[in-house]
RNA sequence: GCCCGAGUGGCGGAACUGGUAUACGCGCACGACUUAAAAUCGUGUCUCGUAAGGGAUGUGGGUUCGAUUCCCACCUCGGGCACCA
């Protein structure tokens, strides 16, 4: 019976016939659903694991040899954990939206959906052949409308809660592909796809508020399991900085008086009136509230009249009209009254005015029809403050009014409705401008030496009218407005700006008056859109001041503070304050410096001293030259105001020193020179040292500061240090007077971040329709969730239009719809998501892949993502570099959207993330189509087989790193797949080969105990490679795990004889890199289940330990022998044994051993 | 410019926490088998040197008994960010 086994084995046996083999092992797989994820936690006692990998785009070219390596890497994972016992979820599906099929459809008129779904056919016949253990049965695809029903579902969701919105958008606009991108489809001003320059355009856009999520998906990346360059990719993209806001008084000088009109209805009613009056009072103006005629029912005309009469009105005068009022401040422009501004407070009052209609004030002004002309010339500014968003179209007349409404607002442009009409603050901030800045460096304030405004910033527009160089500005404003963004985010170029002349503010902690320009090197998305330039402690500030000749202010020094050797500080003493000076005498002859080295102690520096009370700091230099070097004649080249702060124990003084050493740079004139004392001459030597050895030459730190101020005299300071010239924050730490400067300049303590909304829009067919119906009346309506999936229609032709809108806003049968809240007419909307939408959730739907009641069954989220808000997810996501940022922080953030609306049990969707390298073509430039160099796996499996492929993308190198494909080196996997093959045949078919079983002997005992030499090296090599294969793959070093497997199987080969119970050990930890070969070996040998069901195998620790280890012997460091000893021989009998080597002793003969130094099992180094 | 990562034979790469540098694979050379070739197997393969021994992990320095590994400076390549106050 054995023997008739035996036969028929060899005559099958032969030749390792992978076609064969790879075929009917992955039918049998299906078959029986071996890689099937099973849902419900009751019917399984395994433990869940959730792997994943970013499912591919299937593109037209099919698939190539990079992209199943992710797939392998975690199937070797997914694998060993189904041999570990767990109950593992490894699916795959489609990311089928997106550009490259929409632009084959404008280019053939083919519909994307039939070409999608021949794509991803080809895809998944070409996944399949590589034997990855995919769970077939959950493969989704983002187009299937049974799929984006969801996608659309979600954002419902986010519109419901006020995430999604509409916005008009200054967008990037690529006249190629005719589409909006995301700031971050922009790569250095052109566009990610077809590298087209990207244009701006003005457009309503769809977005995500992802900013509400900033400071969350910044601080939960502590709670994850990322590699940490993918968590620094995340934090960057974020871009968390904190500082403070800061608010700048704008000074006016020649506003004195202000003149307050009461509204119609608005007596001191409230304590509005009184509040402005004393705010303003408080600050020293002139303030006048006159009581006003006729209220009740009130008359433009005769109030008019009645301040004429009564009030002061000059140009020294700003009329603050308020409701009613605002419309007397017209009145008397018109009459030809001239006043330095007025300000038009339109609050939300509404009543009946002389015509008898209601409306309110702005609406009141449009109807009386002033001559707008006239009055624009009455006063330097006219500021509109009006709330009146319903006075555009009036509630009785609409149009007429809109029309006249339109006029006066375009006679005052900017002044469009924006203010709330609420809060008092916001008035008197109208009245007494404040410019708000953001910094990070509130700690250097007092070095602020002016104010820069980006060019968008709105005060720039509401101010120039007064500005003295008005056209100047204006011509600044339209010349950056044409930069495109390339040139304008150039680093490179010089920094350009003009000054807002006329305009200071206050610097509030200096109290000086400050100019304020305009520049394009501040962005206006950024902050406040204005800056505190600092240029003593800011490069581009720095630049921007050096070209326009701004003062610069230094107020942060670098510290030193000794602690090591005789000028430590010591702790328990208070510093002696000094100040000093340093000079940096250069003789231009040489180019060399004047140094000093002292005698007593190894310190070499500049020539230092302290200056005396009332000394002039340039004197106190010239004096401490003289007295140390003799040199008479010095002529000061610059005087930097650039100090460092030093703080030391004096030896001599005995006491521990603070000293602030102030630098001065100067020539010799010549080299007259005076003999020095004698005193002078025993503390040190006088030496001229080249600029080029300065450097090794100091022993003291501020060598390197003076060294950036020669080679660079724009350096400026940048880091930490002690401040000056900031009052009486002066010898605080910078960092620690952060907080101190925001409280007293009243300042906000701010954290902001880089990241921006996401513009979630695209003008674009192949994508998910934004559900969201466009009605005259009710505005923007989202569609019903009943009514989900909004589908796609099909169109004929898939061409954008110019103007920017979606293909389907020509199909007019989809587009005109009935509004669902007045049944009226609507239009849906035409703007479709972007592919990073379905993107966003997919790995939730594999959990409950044909759920068309919910996006997944709660349930089952909760089974397979954990029920631990804090620590649940899944489990393993491996993905490529290129979406370390975007798309894993879109993700997060749906997720934690969905978590805070309790749908997703936890707060983060994977816990652990990690990536790979690209494959790269032969010649190590990226695979691609158009280049020619893409290599079919089709081809590969072919020739080698499946195995072959995957042991080869395994082996060929680090897993994280990029790698070129070779097509020579893919021999070498497939020589070590023929040898395990010859192994398993030895095995079956020589008895002599197989026969000698000591397993039941060796079992729980250790080496010792085996008498069969080679088979006990073997076992030891067996249990060594479990060891190191089981660890290997966690860390994802594959490539290791197989190189220790060639090892065993080239021992294997050699050995007289092999177990079969240790070769099917080698299967089952083969079995996850080449489940083929080893499923139909362990198949061959008997077993009736497969080798995905087995155990996978634990390596026993006293099996790995060596009886005998070599000691490496070393002569002062030096390999010189090796000898064998016992494991833990004790030290000195291997030391012993060392010194009795003849190779030893001739080595140190006749030399003194110094030392000796033992490693345990390691080495004996021996110092001669 | 800033921030990461990496530089090791002819090539892909290995080396634990500072302890034999070059594992494993490709290639190459030689040998065995063969009429022959392919395939396979075996042996060898950093470099100088007959040898003893010396020199090599991008370059230069440092710490150490000992450095691919730690520190400093520089060079090159790859990736990310790029006027973010």
């Amino acid at each position: 019976m054995a023997n008739n086994w035996i036969l028929g084995i060899m005559k099958y046996m032969k030749e390792y016939d992978h076609k064969k083999i790879e075929n009917k092992w992955q039918k049998e797989w299906e078959k029986k659903e071996i890689y099937h994820a099973k849902d419900q936690k009751g019917q399984n006692k395994k433990p869940k694991y959730y792997s994943l990998i970013e499912f591919p785009y299937p593109s037209g070219d099919g698939l190539h040899v990079g992209h199943p390596r992710p797939y392998i890497g975690m199937d070797v994972i997914s694998r060993k954990r189904r041999l570990q016992g767990y109950n593992v979820l490894y699916p795959i599906g489609w990311d089928a939206f997106g550009l490259p099929t929409e632009n084959f459809a404008i280019k053939t008129g083919k519909d994307p959906r039939i070409v999608t779904k021949k794509n991803s056919d080809t895809f998944r016949r070409q996944i399949q052949s590589l034997g990855i253990s995919f769970d077939w049965s959950r493969e989704i695809n983002t187009t299937d409308p049974r799929y984006y029903k969801w996608t659309q579902w979600i954002f419902l969701q986010f519109l419901k809660k006020g995430l999604a919105y509409k916005a008009k958008m200054t967008i990037n606009w690529c006249p190629k592909d005719k589409i909006g991108l995301a700031n971050e489809e922009v790569v250095d001003g052109c566009c990610e796809r077809c590298g087209t320059a990207v244009e701006k355009r003005e457009k309503e856009q769809w977005m995500l508020a992802i900013t509400k999520y900033a400071d969350r998906l910044h601080k939960d990346l502590d709670d994850v399991d990322y590699l940490p360059q993918i968590k620094l990719g995340q934090r960057n993209w974020i871009g968390k900085s904190e500082g403070a806001e800061i608010d700048f008084p704008v000074v006016n000088p020649r506003v004195k008086r202000f003149l307050i009109l009461h509204g119609r209805s608005s007596t001191p009613k409230d304590n509005f009136y009184p509040w402005l009056k004393m705010e303003l009072e408080s600050k020293g103006f002139k303030v006048e509230v006159p009581e006003m005629p006729g209220r009740g029912e009130p008359n433009d005309i005769e109030q008019a009249d009645f301040v004429e009469k009564n009030c002061t009105l000059n140009k020294e005068t700003v009329i603050v009209g308020h409701s009613m009022g605002g419309l007397v401040a017209l009145r008397l422009l018109e009459r030809g009254i001239k006043v330095h501004g007025v300000v038009f407070l339109a609050t939300p009052i509404t009543g009946r005015f002389l015509d008898g209609k209601v409306r309110s004030s702005v609406t009141a002004a449009a109807v009386r029809g002033f001559d707008y002309e006239k009055i624009k010339k009455q006063a330097d500014f006219f500021k509109i403050l009006s709330d009146s968003t319903d006075s555009v179209v009036s509630q009785e007349d609409g149009k007429i009014l809109a029309k006249n409404l339109g006029s006066f607002y375009q006679a005052f442009p900017g002044n469009e409705p924006h203010f709330s009409g609420k809060e008092e603050p916001e008035v008197l901030s109208y009245l007494l401008p404040n410019i708000k800045v953001f910094t990070t460096r509130p700690d250097t304030i007092f070095g602020a030496t002016y104010l820069v405004l980006a060019p968008e910033n709105p005060y720039v527009q509401s101010r120039m009218g007064i500005s003295e160089n008005k056209t100047e500005i204006e011509k600044y404003l339209i010349e950056t407005k044409k930069k495109d963004e390339i040139t304008r985010l150039n680093t490179e170029k010089e920094k350009t700006g003009v000054e807002l002349k006329g305009l200071k503010v206050i610097n509030p902690a200096t109290n000086e008056e400050i100019p304020v320009w305009v520049a394009d090197y501040v962005l206006a998305g950024y902050g406040t859109g204005a800056i505190m330039a600092v240029p003593g402690h800011d490069e581009r500030d720095f630049q921007f001041a050096k070209k326009y000749d701004l003062p610069i202010r230094r107020v942060v020094e670098p510290i030193q503070i000794v602690t090591e050797g005789e000028s430590a500080v010591k702790n328990d003493q208070s510093f002696v304050k000094r100040n000093a000076v340093c000079a940096v005498v250069r003789n231009p002859k040489d180019n060399t410096y004047l140094c000093s080295s002292w005698k007593a102690f190894k310190m070499n520096g500049l020539i230092t001293g302290g200056v005396e009370e009332g000394e002039d700091m340039i004197e106190a230099a010239k004096r401490e030259v003289y007295e140390e070097t003799g040199y008479k004649n010095l002529r000061l080249v610059t005087n930097p105001d650039f100090a460092i702060q030093n703080k030391f124990y004096h030896r001599v003084k005995k006491q521990n020193r603070w000293a602030r050493f102030q630098y001065m740079f100067f020539d010799l004139v010549d080299e007259s020179r005076d003999q020095i004392s004698e005193e002078e001459n025993q503390i040190h030597d006088i030496v001229w040292v080249k600029k080029e050895e300065l450097k090794n030459f100091f022993t003291v730190i501020e060598g390197q500061f003076i060294l950036d101020l020669i080679d660079n005299p724009n350096y400026i300071f940048l880091g930490r240090g002690i401040l000056h010239h900031s009052q009486k924050f002066d010898d605080m730490d910078s960092e620690q007077a952060k907080k101190e400067i925001i409280k007293f300049v009243g300042g906000k303590e701010k954290t902001i971040f880089k990241l921006r909304d996401w513009i979630f829009s695209r003008q674009r067919y192949w994508g998910e329709p934004i559900p969201v119906i466009n009605c005259q009346k009710c505005g923007l309506v989202p569609v019903s969730e009943k009514d989900l999936p909004v589908e796609l229609p099909k169109v004929k032709n898939y061409q954008p239009t110019d103007s920017g809108e979606s293909p389907l806003a020509n199909i007019t049968k989809w587009v005109n719809v009935k509004c669902p809240k007045c049944k009226g007419k609507a239009k849906r909307e035409t703007d479709t998501m972007p592919n990073w939408a379905g993107s966003s959730w997919y790995y939730l739907r594999y959990t409950d892949p044909k759920n068309s009641k919910a996006f997944a069954d709660n349930k089952n989220l909760k089974y397979w993502l954990g029920n631990d808000p804090r620590h649940g997810g899944v489990n393993w996501y491996n993905g490529g570099n290129e979406h370390t940022t975007l798309h894993l922080l879109y993700s997060r953030f749906w997720h934690k959207f969905l978590f805070d609306l309790k749908l997703v049990p936890t707060n983060e969707p994977y816990m652990k993330r990690t990536s790979h390298g690209l494959i790269l073509a032969e010649g190590g430039e990226k695979m691609s189509k158009s280049k020619g160099n893409v290599v079919n796996p089709d081809d590969i499996v072919k020739r080698y087989g499946a195995d072959t492929l995957r042991v080869y993308e395994m082996f060929m190198g680090p897993f994280d790193q990029a790698i070129a494909w070779s097509e020579e080196a893919i021999i070498g996997p497939r020589r070590f797949l023929e040898k395990v093959w010859r192994i398993g045949e030895k095995i079956l078919t020589s008895s002599n080969f197989s026969a000698l079983r000591p397993s039941l002997e060796y079992k729980g005992g250790t080496l010792g105990q085996l008498k069969i030499e080679r088979s006990l090296n073997l076992i030891n090599l067996l249990h060594k490679t479990i060891k190191k294969v089981t660890e290997d793959i966690e860390g994802m070093n594959f490539n290791t795990a197989i190189s220790s497997m060639m090892i065993l199987s080239t021992e294997m080969d050699k050995a007289e004889s092999v177990t079969r119970e240790d070769f099917k050990i080698f299967l089952q930890i083969l079995s996850p890199f080449a489940p083929h070969i080893t499923e139909e070996l362990w198949n061959m040998l008997g077993e009736k289940k497969s080798i995905n069901l087995s155990e996978w195998p634990k390596h026993d620790e006293n099996l790995i330990k060596d009886e005998e280890v070599k000691i490496v012997v070393q002569i002062n460091g030096k390999l010189r022998t090796e000898i064998f000893v016992k494991a833990n021989e004790n030290e000195e009998d291997v030391k012993r044994k060392v010194l009795k080597d003849e190779n030893v002793l001739r080595h140190i003969a006749g030399k003194e051993i110094k030392r000796v130094i033992y490693v345990k099992n390691r080495l004996v180094n021996i110092v001669i």
